[in-house]
RNA sequence: GCGGGCGUGGCGGAAUGGCAGACGCGCUGGUCUUAGGAGCCAGUGUCUAGUACGUAAGGGUUCAAGUCCCUUCGCCCGCACCA
């Protein structure tokens, strides 16, 4: 009978959401498994063959822990909040709640035509007033921790989009999304505080089973660092206090670099020699786009403070200070004391600026160039330093620092607080009120939603103002705290916010009165496995373990991580290598190979594709592998016969494919699994027959990859019940290896024969089997033996001379 | 510059320090066929065809190295004037 692949995945598709087949069990006795995968931006574009990699990886997981026995929870919804939709509701004047849902019945459809084993009963979506109403919920805790706040900032504008971005938006100087120009502008934005959760972000990775790049690129965004604050007093009879992570070389420093925003010129103002220079670099400093700051990095610019000098703690020199754009006012104090012997920027500043370069760890050139990498060097220079190293001089320092007053260890971060503002009009409201006398007050939670009104006119006003600062009837309202008129807050949050907690929803999502019932956090907590884009490492999966760390905080979920794996799948590329594209037409459609091909080979194939944390070029003429493949299985129905045991012949075989199948899935290794399979098959084509136990195992071991050819083959085989609700195989250690081994003989590490041996040979008749061949005999004739070693099943190796 | 990773046939890729190239694609020949871009069978790292040489290049450790160590080259990803 021909395989009708159509057919088949249209049955077994109805068959699973009639009956709810995969919906999680309100069972909270069973032990339970959560595999997660990130839901989706439900685009116009529809799904991309990037989805389904990580889609079916996970999918296979829960199938299989299923089949082990596990309740499983896989969910699936939809981040539906975003910029492309509002941009596409303001073009074709359409609300963007109608382009929403229709988005989301092609990407749902998209999803069920690949049978993937989604809870669908536990859909959600952000944009629902029932979900993000625990969004609100969250901000207003954060906000009454004080953890929430509103501070005038330079923010980036895009000049496009006509909107705030957040740091992590704007890449090489330009807008993410739309590539337009980003500049600078003051405005008062809603922040989130969580750099007071830097520390523990650092820290708790350390206990989770993260992949190494995740752990790496987080520590490295956090950018924790240690080091001290010193304060240098000036002529002027104030202090500045700088940062720096190399006490050790306060000797060393020789001038002072502020950053040009720095609070400390305004108060000198009156003293300042040259204010004129000064105010021209400061303005020329601010007009700089974020773009020209990186392309320009190299060249050092600065001008010198005259009239002030700052005086060097340890000696009482008196050293210039400079104020030059290469010292940030975000980081540290926005004020450094500099070393140019030890230090590359400096070393380039002084250069420039003929300032002096005093050596104070021995080891380097600083005629040539600083000397950076000097932790084994020894002090110089350094009065009571001289002669440590320069771990003990840090320790040295610092005490007499603390002592004297001048200074304390201290550590520092790159992280930032997290801009949470947005001035549009898709995104969750922000639950403030602003009323003229009390001041900021959050709407009670008894309001909330506070849902988004509908309105017609979507465009940004162009002056920084969401569009939703327009309705003044719905911006008028009144204040929760004295009754008098007040405004609401017109900014919404930012698209990571109905991200960073959506998996808790999964876990009860119909719940009307909590996040999730404590019975189910408790249960379900935490994922157990999380599959993602490396590109939301430092964003979303670091916002969602911070919003996390603090509803652990306030007593609503019981453990203090979200996932306790994290796992990251690499890009399927284009047929010709590149980043599939619309603009370079080298886009593929799932939706045209599920037509051509089937879903169950789509799944084999996406899977077969190369490592999974690998990205992989799409190749349209390897699909028919996975195709004939699955023709090659559909075709061992007719060589069954009866018989309740393995074929003798391929019994081993058997034990080893289940083996591989169950460790390599836990790995993710789905290609070698894959592999396995196909070799079991290739060996089952070589028999005359095959049992009904091979034909039965095979069937489950191959059903997480493709769940439809597997449950038609069931059923017309009569195996009785369907294959979802049965067990997944198990083999014995015993029987994973053959009676006899054919095993390598090599003499100094060349392979001179081959032998068959028992499997569980002893070492001494291995290599007596070994010595007796001819070609070894040869080998070794009027040799000293000097080494004989047997690797069980593998090889013998004789060293002779 | 800092951090992470990678370099293996024509291609995607396999190899707990133990016979490099599993599995698949492609290709070659055969077979069946009115036909084959279907199926089946056989072959397929390289060459000077030797039990020869081969995992970016060079060196080292080891009975044994794609794998471990050192040096060099090349590529990818993230961050980037973070003091």
């Amino acid at each position: 009978m021909k395989y009708d692949y159509k057919a088949i995945e249209k049955k077994w598709q109805d068959v699973w959401e009639n009956e709810n087949t995969f919906a999680a069990k309100q069972d909270f006795t069973l032990p339970k498994y959560y595999a997660l995968v990130e839901f989706p931006y439900p685009s116009g574009q529809g799904l991309h063959v990037g989805h389904p990699r990580s889609y079916t990886a996970l999918d296979i997981v829960a199938r299989k822990k299923r089949l082990e026995g596990y309740n499983v929870l896989y969910p699936m919804g939809w981040d539906a909040f975003g910029l492309p939709t509002e941009n596409f509701a303001m073009k074709n004047h359409i609300h963007p709640e109608i382009v929403t849902e229709k988005n989301i019945a092609r990407f749902k459809s998209q999803l069920k035509s690949l049978g993937l084993s989604f809870d669908w009963t536990r859909e959600i979506n952000t944009t629902d007033p029932s979900y993000y109403k625990w969004s609100q919920w969250i901000f207003l805790q954060l906000y009454k921790k004080g953890l929430a706040y509103k501070k005038e900032m330079s923010v980036n504008w895009c000049t496009s989009c006509k909107v705030v971005l957040a740091n992590e938006e704007v890449v090489g100087g330009v807008c993410e999304r739309c590539g337009g120009e980003v500049v600078h502008k003051v405005k008062s934005q809603w922040m989130l505080k969580i750099t007071a959760y830097a520390d523990r972000l650092v820290d708790d990775l350390d206990d989770l089973d993260f992949i190494d790049r995740v752990v790496a690129q987080q520590k490295n965004w956090i950018g924790r660092s240690h080091g001290a604050e010193v304060k240098f007093t000036t002529t002027l009879g104030d202090e500045l206090l700088i940062y720096t992570t190399r006490p050790d070389t306060l000797f060393g420093a020789t001038y002072m670099v502020i950053s040009p925003e720095h609070p400390s010129i305004a108060k000198w103002a009156d003293k300042i020699e040259n204010m004129d220079e000064v105010k021209s670099y400061q303005d020329a400093a601010s007009r700089k786009s974020d773009f020209e700051r990186t392309e320009l990095a190299k060249d050092k610019t600065g001008v010198q403070l005259k009239g002030v000098r700052a005086v060097n703690p340890v000696n009482g020199k008196e050293i210039p200070i400079f104020i030059s754009d290469y010292v940030l006012i975000s980081y540290g104090t926005g004020a450094i004391m500099a070393v140019p012997a030890h230090d590359e920027r400096d070393y380039d500043f002084a250069k420039k600026f003929d300032l002096p370069i005093v050596e104070v760890v021995k080891g380097g050139d600083i005629e040539k160039e600083a000397f950076t990498d000097c932790a084994s060097g020894i002090m110089v220079n350094s009065g009571f330093l001289d002669g440590m190293s320069v771990d003990d001089a840090k320790e040295a320092i610092t005490k007499w620092l603390a002592d004297k007053n001048f200074g304390t260890p201290k550590v520092n971060f790159k992280l930032r607080d997290w801009v949470f503002s947005r001035q549009r009009y898709w995104g969750e409201p922000i639950p403030m009120v602003n009323c003229e006398k009390c001041g900021w007050i959050p709407l009670p939670e008894s309001e909330l939603p506070l849902k988004l009104p509908e309105i017609q006119d979507f465009e940004p006003s162009g002056d920084g103002e969401s569009p939703l600062a327009r309705h003044t009837e719905w911006v008028n309202t009144t204040c929760p705290c004295c009754g008098g008129a007040a405004k609401r807050e017109t900014d919404t949050m930012p698209q990571w916010a109905g991200s960073s907690w959506y998996f808790l929803r999964y876990m009860d999502p119909h719940n009307e009165n909590a996040i999730a019932s404590k019975e189910a956090l408790e249960y379900w907590s935490p994922v157990d496995w999380y599959n993602g884009g490396m590109e939301h490492t430092t964003l979303h999966l670091l916002y969602s373990r911070f919003w996390h760390k603090f509803l652990y905080d306030i007593g609503v979920v019981p453990t203090k991580e979200p996932y306790a794996k994290r796992t990251s799948h690499g890009m399927i590329l284009g047929e010709n290598g590149e980043k599939m594209s619309k603009s370079r037409g080298n886009v593929v459609n799932p939706d045209d190979i599920v037509r051509d091909y089937g879903a169950d080979t789509m799944r084999v194939y996406e899977m077969f594709i190369g490592d999974f944390e690998k990205s992989a070029p799409w190749n349209t003429s390897s699909i028919k592998g996975s195709r004939r493949f699955l023709e090659r299985v559909w075709g061992l129905a007719e060589r069954m016969q009866g018989g309740d045991d393995y074929t003798k012949a391929i019994e081993s075989s058997m034990h080893r494919t289940i083996k591989k199948v169950t460790q390599d899935i836990e790995q993710l290794k789905m290609n070698t699994a894959i592999a396995a399979m196909m070799t079991l098959i290739n060996e089952m084509y070589e028999q005359p027959s095959i049992t009904r136990a091979d034909m039965r195992t095979l069937l489950v071991l191959l059903n997480p990859f493709a769940p439809h050819i597997t449950e038609e083959m069931w059923q017309q085989l009569g195996f009785g019940g369907q294959l979802a609700h049965t067990k997944w195989p198990v083999y014995d250690e015993a029987k994973c290896v053959d009676a006899t081994v054919e095993i390598a003989v090599q003499v100094n590490g060349r392979v001179r024969a081959k032998i068959n041996v028992a499997a569980d040979v002893s070492n001494d008749d291995a290599i007596a089997a070994a010595k007796a061949e001819p070609a070894v005999a040869k080998e070794l004739d009027g040799k000293t033996i000097m080494k004989e070693i047997y690797v069980k099943g593998k090889l013998v190796n004789i060293a002779a001379k």
